[in-house]
DNA sequence: GTAACAGTTAGATAGTTGTACAACTATATA
DNA sequence: TATATAGTTGTACAACTATCTAACTGTTAC
């Protein structure tokens, strides 16, 4: 879906910052994140909010890049894309650095 | 792990998650990292919306710890807390690390 | 003083979003 | 086939938010 370069598009950029953003989705990546892989069904049973909301947070996460799904059978595994977040994070630095200012003062 | 500096509490990395997920905060932000210091006048210049929408996006930032202001006479001024931004960089790592598992495989 | 400029705050509005319920699709099993 | 379970999607709504204008505070200059 998306790239993941050493830097990301300014598309992907927005939709992470928005995914991180909301405390519940991101409880659910973190909780995504503990596990080499999840199963949505037992998000549904720890998280005390609908299947629907789950399904849309998870949306939201696969949108990001943060996550990719995979089926089998019935049940949706998720999995944390780790590569994805240390693009966002290396984005960040990268775009917040101090340009041409020196990092230490030049004489 | 190195000094990645000390990690943030809650309440700070949320602040920081939702001032950095609106691209116009983020774009204001950024134009401040770009220098050492900058005025919020020339932010009002640049930026195609009104100085009361500045201003409340320059509450969040400051909220948020993004940014630090300092008066001079009738103006403002800001400038980026880099050390706060790499702390929110390196709580983000840590939070969605895959705890218990091996970075490269264990034997 | 008063006028002009810089910035904040209050109130209104339009748009966004997290959430639930209900209806739907998809897969598995009897 | 029928029934049950897993997950998605449409719809609606309440809460939130980015934005504006207007009024306000604070500072400088005349």
């Amino acid at each position: 879906m998306y790239s993941t370069g050493p830097l990301l598009s300014q598309r992907q950029f927005e939709a992470i910052a928005k995914a991180l953003a909301d405390p519940r989705r991101f409880h659910l990546l973190e909780t995504i994140s503990g596990s080499e892989d999840y199963p949505c069904s037992r998000l549904c049973e720890e998280f005390p909010v609908s299947k629907a909301t789950i399904s849309h947070h998870l949306k939201e996460l696969l949108r990001a890049g943060l996550v990719e799904a995979e089926r089998d059978g019935q049940y949706m595994h998720y999995r944390a894309r780790r590569d994805v977040l240390a693009a966002y994070s290396a984005t960040l630095q990268e775009r917040l650095a101090a340009k041409g200012l020196p990092v230490l003062p030049v004489e």
